[in-house]
DNA sequence: AATCGAAACAACCGCCAGTAA
DNA sequence: CTTACTGGCGGTTGTTTCGAT
């Protein structure tokens, strides 16, 4: 009995810190067994000794089909500051404004660059000649791995007004305030974009109460891109 | 070549909301 | 109605890599 108890203990002990290559084997296994969610039963059906919050973490940061990889793009970029101006730290939110980037790329990106420093456009410079090859190169192996075998599932959120077709042409059944968004930001220069917003004092259309989880005035919003625009 | 600080990234932690029992 | 469980999110930390000196 005591001996069982003490099983089951251990059992609970969940391994931490880098996964390993077999470790994405069996979670990659998993999911192509059972599909995406049940991450508490992952320890029980694929021998993984990780926890479920670890196994999505992993899955939806690293291993899932469609993600990208590689420095930020120019537009990608002016998405993340823009969308941040609106919904402040709603990393989840801004992400799912970027197909293919997870929340925590985005978090990492933003704290890193802007947090504490300057406008984007004084580190922009800057960015354009750091490159990820450690991370590229693994994702690559990943990606020529799981190419053959996954079909990117369609996002479906019933409250997420919004399907991608690819990553920054086609959007559908947007709210006003984020088709403006779109017709504005993308494919500007993120640069001159800030530098915009930043001298004639923009920001301050932005501001709202963040307590209250709702989108900003539209027509504030519909107002500052008209005239600016 | 060695050292050190900054940047980049992966992963963990704590909290919260939704939901099933 | 209450409680426990689960998944999701944002904040934070630890490690690795890069670049300057």
């Amino acid at each position: 009995m005591v001996a069982m108890m003490e099983w089951r203990m251990h059992e609970k002990e969940w391994r931490k810190g880098p996964w390993t290559p077999a470790e994405d084997d069996f979670l990659i296994e998993y999911v192509r067994m059972h599909g995406e969610g049940r991450w508490s039963s992952v320890a029980d059906c694929s021998g993984l000794k990780r926890s479920g919050k670890s196994c999505r973490l992993r899955w939806v940061n690293y291993l899932r089909p469609g993600l990208k990889k590689g420095q930020l793009t120019p537009q990608e970029e002016g998405i993340i500051i823009e969308l941040h101006a609106l919904w402040g730290n709603k990393w989840s939110t801004i992400a799912r404004y970027l197909p293919g980037r997870t929340d925590n790329e985005i978090k990492n990106y933003w704290r890193t660059n802007f947090k504490k420093k300057g406008t984007p456009s004084q580190n922009q410079e800057k960015q354009k000649h750091k490159v990820s090859f450690r991370r590229d190169q693994h994702h690559h192996q990943q990606q020529q791995i799981m190419n053959n075998n996954y079909v990117l599932p369609q996002v479906e959120e019933s409250n997420q007004r919004m399907i991608f077709e690819s990553p920054e042409t086609k959007m559908e059944d947007t709210t006003v305030s984020e088709q403006h968004y779109n017709r504005s930001v993308m494919g500007q220069d993120v640069a001159s974009w800030w530098d915009t917003v930043s001298e004639d004092g923009l920001w301050s259309v932005f501001l709202w109460n963040l307590d209250n989880d709702q989108y900003p005035n539209e027509s504030v919003i519909e107002q500052s891109f008209s005239s600016n625009f």
